[in-house]
DNA sequence: TGTACATCAGTGAACGCGCGTTCACTGATGTAC
DNA sequence: TGTACATCAGTGAACGCGCGTTCACTGATGTAC
């Protein structure tokens, strides 16, 4: 009712209000309308990270960090379910770019797996919350449901498969289905990780150690 | 304003409104207070089972899945957090019965953790919502933070590394340190699991066949 | 046996908040002539 | 070079909803006398 003659500007900047990052964005120029679009996602990848939970992770709050207002959003994504789908895109992507990355360093198959094995936790431990919302919470884990292959494919599970294939093919490993080796490994060093960062603060030997021991129940029980 | 002839009951009675479930209680009797406090809790686990979010359950559904007024729980807890705190203990309380009972049809070390771990992927699987809230949900895991040999304690880990060390004693098992041997059996089930639970679609073997196969690598390789 | 009373086990209505989303708008940017 | 105009990239205010929780109360139950 008062304070209506101070320009907007001046009062989006006097009212810090609860907002401890508002960086002041420029608008976009003509053609640039999709830049908005990348600090968006950027921003929500950020807060899923500090604050562990989709549901907790508001629409508002992601204007805030962006520094734009909460309607800009809807410019970009046609609601919450789509955006938050979009940035656990780009976040399996990501993982699957350090998967490769990391395994391309070592020529041998049992080399290569350990590397990923340690790889993906490095990922998970990286993100904590957001490889909970990815690998653990309710939504991510429907989303992914009618595109089963997308998520093999995603959660570079399909890399292990190959790379098991591989070993047998060059004798590093006994002959075995390597679909269901690739699962037990996925699912040992996956479960090892989770427990960490549910249980965070559970004292526990240094994951890579035990990381290591479960390459070996995997791996080195099943050499050639 | 109109509509205050009618009794209260009629109305309630009448107004189906959403309530697919109020049963009608009756008011507990004088020194049985504690009843509706069994009810609330489990009908809370009820509603986490079909819900399968800790969020996403209300505080009024639980009223109207019990029968009774939403205040009512505020009778018997002083808030939300202490109602799902009370709730996920009881469950935790099963799961180390149901692994106990399991576990004691059996006398040699390595039948005893083979049964445990099929015992924990059964309920986990009768009750994948709740299994999800107590082992991979954030408030649940901090529940439990100051509380670690609790946790350990009631999730039935204590149950396994003493197992494991009765097998060792008994020359059943290879030495090794037990903790070790034990976390990375939990890992490994829990793992599979919860990928299981989450990434439901999935087309995967029986998953007691993968457990056959985890209890394998886990034992097999390490029997005396 | 009858009645006043304390208390126990609850209830209906409401408060205040934060959220996703919509709406009507604004004003800078580039384009046509 | 100047100006009218379309459009692109946004914005402020508000709506409606569901939630956890509080408040003032009610009425059945048992007890004292």
């Amino acid at each position: 009712v008062a304070d209506v003659g101070t320009t907007a500007r001046a009062k989006k900047q006097s009212s810090a209000s609860t907002g401890h990052q508002a960086p002041a964005r420029r608008r976009a120029r003509r053609g640039e309308g999709e830049l908005l679009r990348d600090e968006i996602l950027e921003a929500t990848a950020e807060l899923l990270d500090e604050i562990g939970s989709a549901d907790k992770v508001s629409t508002r709050a992601v204007a805030q960090r962006v520094g734009c207002s909460s309607p800009s959003i809807y410019l970009h994504f046609p609601d919450k379910v789509s955006l938050l789908y979009a940035v656990s895109e780009r976040q399996f992507e990501a993982l699957h770019a350090k998967l490769e990355e990391r395994m391309d360093v070592f020529e041998d198959p049992v080399d290569r797996l350990r590397a990923a094995a340690h790889a993906y936790v490095e990922f998970a431990m990286d993100h904590p919350e957001q490889y909970r919302i990815m690998m653990m919470d309710e939504a991510y884990g429907a989303m992914y449901q009618e595109d089963l292959d997308n998520l093999a494919q995603s959660v570079g599970f399909n890399l292990i498969v190959r790379t098991v294939e591989d070993g047998i093919a060059q004798g590093r490993l006994k002959p075995a289905d390597p679909t269901i080796v690739a699962l037990s490994m996925w699912a040992a060093v996956h479960g090892l990780v989770s427990l960490v960062i549910v249980k965070k603060g559970i004292n526990l030997p240094p994951i890579d150690d035990l990381v290591d021991l479960v390459c070996s129940q995997n791996l080195e029980g099943m050499k050639a």
